[in-house]
DNA sequence: TGGTTGCCGAGACTGCTAGTCTTGTCAAGC
DNA sequence: GCTTGACAAGACTAGCAGTCTCGGCAACCA
């Protein structure tokens, strides 16, 4: 959320230990202009249509200078993706209703439907487009990414220990399936993401691979 | 292969045919030039691991002006993507023993192997990157991926006259399962796209959806 | 209250790249 | 020999990421 965080801005007065750094002096850093920088970048996230958002747009829309940015963020990418994790809820647990079909099938759905409400859809293509140029930025989608995977993983993990599931199938092969089969709908737009298609790959996940 | 061939600039006077075209004078067209600068292409592309081509680059390495280049393509995504289908043999058929699970199997394990062999994997990874933000490219490469995608549908549907799935099975989603996760593991890189990969997606996709 | 520190907005600047334009040259035909 | 158009070389424009500089201002301290 604030990954260039380089001094704690309040340490406590009088504290000279020896590895400690010196106490902060000088103007702090103004929150507002953080927030404002967030918004612009989501805001502008959200309007662009696969265009590249710039860091003069963002700057300007946000009345921030440019240094501002990078003082708070290392590159573009990161400022992008902050923006749009600030929004996401957090939270990546898969339902849990003992029945591995249902909880897949829900899981999916949740995820095509969060990826395509509002202004997300454009926003996390734009999102992807830059990353295909920033590593840095594909580093941090890994991880926001691997949060999901990792949820999706458990939930059929959960229905292999149930006995829904062979005991030798391949787990990491069905995530993959699952979001395979997301990102290449989303990002190619050639075919629905709908509830009708979650139950069919929920379905053919769960009866196959034994 | 040869998408900018400018027309006749001045209606001649006396012309006896309207729709013919006054015969071409002047220099010929190099074929050598055309052939170093896709032969450049392919060489920059696979030698760069993710690292942008340039067509000053291109130009360069051809030992051609870049004019030149922009005198026989539109754009540099042209240019790559040639450079690239230039190698690729055409003919997707595939292929066809009358057992779908068998078929199935082949068809990706081939895929999966034609796409890391030899240098065409830092290629293709390149290629995909630019088309991130070359709209142009990314119809041209949609184009080209087309075709495959066909023949793995035509594939299935022999199968499914066959009575080896299900009549009402999403042949569109299969196929996008085979393709999602391929591009998903190919891109990220974070698991194998080996042969025993290729029989556990190809039995998954089989014997699941029913 | 005045001094020091460090964030702030503004915007100039560098470096890189796609794509265009210019120039002088050279090959093919008339 | 003249016209035509492809050619190599490279200057040029435009757009963007990221850096640097500058004057201003807020927070803290003595």
């Amino acid at each position: 959320m604030n990954p260039t965080n380089p001094q704690p801005t309040d340490p406590q007065p009088g504290a000279p230990q020896p590895g400690a750094t010196r106490p902060h002096t000088g103007r702090r850093r103004n929150e507002a202009a953080h927030q404002a920088i967030l918004d612009a970048a989501l805001q502008l996230l959200a309007a662009s249509d696969g265009t590249p958002v710039t860091i003069d747009a963002i700057a300007r829309t946000a009345g921030v200078g440019k240094q501002t940015v990078y003082r708070w963020w290392p590159s573009k990418g990161a400022v992008l993706l902050d923006a749009l994790t600030d929004r996401a809820d957090q939270d990546v647990t898969g339902p849990d209703t003992g029945i591995l079909r249902t909880d897949l099938q829900t899981f999916i759905a949740t995820t095509f439907d969060a990826a395509q409400r509002g202004t997300t859809a454009s926003a996390l293509r734009t999102l992807v487009r830059e990353a295909a140029r920033d590593p840095h930025l594909a580093e941090l989608m890994q991880t926001f990414t691997a949060a999901r995977r990792t949820a999706l993983r458990e939930l059929l993990d959960r229905g292999r220990q149930r006995g829904e599931l062979p005991v030798g199938a391949d787990l990491d092969l069905i995530v993959d399936q699952v979001y395979g089969v997301f990102w290449y709908r989303f990002l190619l737009g050639h075919a629905p993401l709908d509830r009708t298609v979650a139950d069919r790959l929920a379905q053919s996940l769960v009866t196959g691979g034994e």
